[in-house]
DNA sequence: AGACCAATTATACGTATGTTTATAATGCGT
DNA sequence: ACGCATTATAAACATACGTATAATTGGTCT
């Protein structure tokens, strides 16, 4: 659910763009376009916007990236797309700027998992700083995303049979036991559970079981997606 | 390491003491008072201290608890505080309150953890449901801690063998890989299993290798203490 | 020295797991 | 109707795992 693709536009689409995406949304046309040049001066790509809504109707590429947000705006405000980004689902670290915070917002702000809270005016080096810890940041959580992702895929290669089998194997279950546990015999349970090593690719019990819980089989909680 | 202990006092030992406590570190007296009053008033037991020295001299507790703490302090500063008790691995859940806040030092306290930071004048309410998450936040952390520990201590009643057998299972190594790498004959490699999962109370190997994870074994990563 | 303990191995047996080959019923799509 | 994937089972075999009993070594305690 929620999620949000690109194509890649033009160009080579071999290996990930090793460059990250600095999105910038700030209604005051002078500071859209310091900040613009400010990025693109060191490097970085960046795709800026006058307002939350227009951010929220462009389609958002799939690659590591922070936002850099200010605070006050026209309609939803920076700490409202804040809350509506979360409640969609995409977790891209965001930077906050302000000319006039205070301390609740700025609280409400890191409560919410914003990764700075600068105040204007404050030094580029600084914005730039919070800028890398933003994008490791989001590295860091798409590369565990994509883990997922992957295990997820393999998972739903399985029959629902073999899936029922990986989790009772996952439990800790003897193969008799699964049997009983499914109505089946034990020989049709070992087939299935050699399907389930071949799969998911897993070179050994002790792997099948960390896929399980990197999986959340076993588990019932919530659900969670992506972005 | 940096633990801290103390004799749980007199009276009842058996069953942890349902009742949190509520360290309060503020040089006004007054106001030291007014919020030792404020919490009492509400059944929590409160250690209020005039300095983060005084707090550090004292046997911390080992049970729930939470800090709300005065950002100008004499001596060192409530920020630096915070500092030195994550350096210390004292993981007390911080609720700052400041009368002269400014961003940057909200910005600071929340990235390093801090639960709240209110500004003077505050409502009771907010400070009290503040430290109801602080709490809640602390009893969680313990209780994974607990986990952790518990294992950790029938980890430790292992022989250096027998760890050893333990490590290269979960690594997913058959018997006799293990047998070969530590230059032991399988049979030897089966009887130190043995013991291992008899040891680590573990009733099936999905078991045992979910243990390993919480363990982190086979992971290399740096320390981590309590408190 | 003699008693003793921990670490290690061997033999032997029983159970659990994994794979191959073969058979068969069911249901689904073209 | 035909082909195909899924589900299910059987027989037979090979390998892996687990445990009980017993023996060996080397060091420690008395």
């Amino acid at each position: 659910m929620t999620e949000r693709f690109d194509s890649p536009g033009e160009g080579s689409n071999a290996e990930a763009s090793t460059k990250a995406i600095v999105f910038v949304v700030e209604d005051d046309i002078s500071v859209r376009r310091s900040l613009t040049n400010l990025f693109k001066q060191v490097g970085l790509e960046v795709i800026a916007f006058g307002s939350a809504r227009e951010m929220l109707q462009s389609q958002i590429p799939d690659v590591t990236s922070c936002l850099v947000l200010d605070v006050r705006l026209p309609g939803l405000s920076g700490l409202d797309y804040q809350t509506e980004l979360a409640r969609l689902n995409i977790h891209i670290p965001i930077i906050f700027i302000t000319g006039h915070g205070d301390i609740p917002m700025t609280v409400r702000a890191m409560k919410g998992g914003a990764v700075d809270f600068l105040s204007k005016p404050f030094r580029d080096q600084e914005l730039l700083d919070a800028v890398v810890a933003a994008t490791e940041r989001d590295r860091k959580r798409r590369e565990a995303q994509r883990t997922v992702a992957n295990l997820q895929s393999l998972f739903e290669t399985l029959s629902p049979r073999e899936q029922a089998v990986m989790r009772l194997v996952a439990a800790g279950l003897m193969n008799k036991q699964i049997a009983a546990e499914l109505g089946l015999a034990e020989i049709t349970v070992k087939i299935y559970r050699g399907h389930v090593m071949k799969k998911m690719r897993a070179r050994s019990l002790a792997d099948l079981i960390r896929m399980s819980e990197t999986l959340g089989l076993s588990a019932s909680r919530p659900e969670q997606t992506q972005v």
